[in-house]
DNA sequence: TGACTTTGACTTTCTTTGACTTTCAAGGTA
DNA sequence: TACCTTGAAAGTCAAAGAAAGTCAAAGTCA
């Protein structure tokens, strides 16, 4: 069944996306040959607050819909990142982290503006260059045991 | 999308220049190979007061649009704060000035969470126990920043 | 039969563009 | 000095375009 089978490819691409996903309706809707209402009537039947799903879109020229899955407890999505910082984390790397963070409600937009100033080669600018990406995934790492609870 | 790319650049300008800017709506424009008013829409529509934001301008020659982004009444505050910390900072001191930004309501109990993690000494484990200190306030001075943007 | 799907026409929202208006600074003129 | 003139900005607005949202009718399946 096509709602079906557009929801098993949402879920998928939900997957490989961290739980993010943005996608165009008409363009998702052409490349499987359905209509764009099809994608809509999918994501309110499947996508739902009560499955844990956040939804949101924007309309007009460049226009979006947005998936997000909170099925994670914060815990694991948070040590989800955790695992991904690695050793070593770049502040364009770190950044992008944080924004997911943001996106998906784990911290409010203050704790992103002083979460990347701490991990900002301006903040480490007394290291050298090559140390710098260690310390700020050690950093990072540290701030993202504090957000879990207990 | 255009009106995207645009804001992005605003902001970013703004972040180099604390929160200051001024810009000239043709010059940028055709920097940008858009029609000027593609810059007054971005404006208008991404940099309302609403969001924290004063816009000003000047027309006829040299004239020129600023945008001002506005934080928080208690900039003098964080400057103190900023100040006070000076080039070195221990792990306790760091905690009780912590303690004060979140009684002054400047921050949330997460974001305080957030910065004490940061500035912990298992962030820093990587340094020296002699260097922790000042890198330490290196990054406290990027948070208040991070904090003020004006 | 009743719940779920599929479709498409229509609506709303946001973006892009360009023509036209208003304002300002500087320089010229009486 | 006081008053124009002019050109260089920014401001405004409406039309066209690009997406997503809505809803009801028709189809399908258990």
């Amino acid at each position: 069944m096509l709602a079906d089978s557009i929801a098993r490819m949402i879920e998928e691409m939900l997957n490989e996306q961290n739980g993010i996903l943005e996608l165009q309706r008409n363009e998702m809707a052409t490349r499987l040959g359905c209509v764009p209402s099809q994608i809509s009537y999918v994501i309110s039947s499947r996508f739902t607050p009560e499955r844990g799903y956040i939804i949101e879109s924007r309309r007009g020229g460049g226009g979006c819909i947005r998936i997000i899955r909170k099925q994670m407890t914060s815990d694991e999505y948070l040590m989800h990142f955790f695992c991904a910082i690695g050793d070593s984390i770049s502040e364009a790397e770190a950044n992008a982290y944080l924004g997911n963070l943001l996106d998906a409600g784990l911290i409010s937009e203050k704790s992103l503006r002083l979460a990347r100033a701490a991990l900002s080669n301006a903040a480490l600018s007394a290291l050298s260059p090559a140390d710098r990406p260690i310390l700020r995934a050690a950093i990072f790492k540290q701030m993202m045991l504090s957000l879990m609870s207990v």
